[in-house]
DNA sequence: GACATATCTTAACTCCGTTATTTTACTTTA
DNA sequence: TAAAGTAAAATAACGGAGTTAAGATATGTC
């Protein structure tokens, strides 16, 4: 390994410290306890240092979201429903999908209730799309299949994904912020929704 | 009046103002933007006189959010269709939903990020529960004759209600945070996301 | 007119994000 | 090897935030 390598590979990893000390604070203390001092007193570097490695606190944040995101998608690939057919594999994903969310709520507060550590100018909106756009693939890749197989009636794509991805989201974050409920009410929930919206599909 | 009458009405009104800033504040520029300083100096007061009527800022924030929950029943409870049948009732309810939470998106945004103004003690959960409970009730009572009067199959209300409600809200924070999207293109998904939810209740 | 009370302001504390400046450590090179 | 240069870090400081304590001001009561 040359220098250069060796001095680069160093700055990654106290990047990715960077990236992980924020990412345990948020999930462990939730979002309005993160901060940059904090960040940087948990891996004793001064608060200033941040700033060599990402431009700010939004910044910082951001990345944050597209490292739980790049987790998010790993999860959504690995339902362990890979040869079922298409709508089988659907619900999988959306089951995977509500217990990620519940595993990461912190993490998914943040992701998905946009502009909170964000300004609203108009790149970073498009960034936010494209970031509800990787999620809307995996969902629209099982429905197409669904589609194609004759298990559900064909209807338009875009508005399909967006209704259910909606309803995944809603189910979410009801669930996140009810914490009280137990766990058997909280499967009860999710599969009731499940059913009314793969009887939506089934419908048309 | 009384003296005493005199003053508690002044107080009062004060009250109401400082709320009513504060709203404003919400309203215009986002929730990021409202600050004790800022209200108060909108009103012309020092910030600390706020504290003489709300206890701190989350409790400031929880009164914004009921005073707003209050206007949003007050649509929910007239959507022009009380003597529809019950199912048009329910889809009715569902528009004005989602339109109310167009018309008031850094309100609805704070409304339904709990904790983002919030300690996490018990009981502001419970009064975040009793909160949705409020919203709950009315989407219930259309349910509740829509099954009675036997235009959708009967099932048990509550996760039915839950899933109806977290549908809306994700498709309500969809479409708050997708302000790219054309009215049409707004019509559109919030149709087809009714016409799902509909054929999800048709069928059991 | 003196006292008491309610209301409001000023001052101050701590914490925050962020920037400018300075120090430190290391690499390069004469 | 010593000087120069550079990258990485820390210190200091600014403005703004939430909040509290203390003081000022007005208003009602006896």
């Amino acid at each position: 390994m040359s220098v250069r390598a060796r001095i680069d590979s160093e700055k990654q990893k106290l990047r990715r410290l960077i990236l992980q000390a924020t990412t345990d604070l948020l999930a462990r203390e939730g979002f309005e306890q993160v901060s940059i001092r904090k960040v940087a007193s948990r891996i004793g570097y001064s608060a200033t240092t941040i700033y060599l490695y990402f431009k700010n606190k939004a910044d910082l944040i951001d990345h944050v979201v597209d490292d739980g995101f790049a987790r998010f998608m790993l999860r959504l690939g690995n339902t362990g429903a890979g040869d079922s057919p298409p709508l089988r594999q659907l619900v999988a994903g959306m089951r995977v999908y509500i217990a990620f969310a519940l595993e990461n709520p912190n993490w998914y507060r943040v992701t998905f209730s946009s502009r909170l550590g964000r300004s609203n100018n108009d790149a970073q909106f498009l960034t936010e799309a494209a970031t509800r756009e990787k999620g809307f693939a995996v969902l629209a890749a099982s429905l197409t299949q669904a589609m194609a197989a004759g298990e559900i009636p064909k209807r338009p794509l875009y508005p399909a994904v967006q209704t259910i991805w909606a309803t995944l989201h809603g189910i979410a974050m009801l669930l996140i912020n009810s914490p009280q409920a137990g766990i058997k009410e909280q499967r009860r929930v999710i599969e009731g929704y499940i059913e009314l919206i793969v009887n939506g599909l089934r419908v048309r």
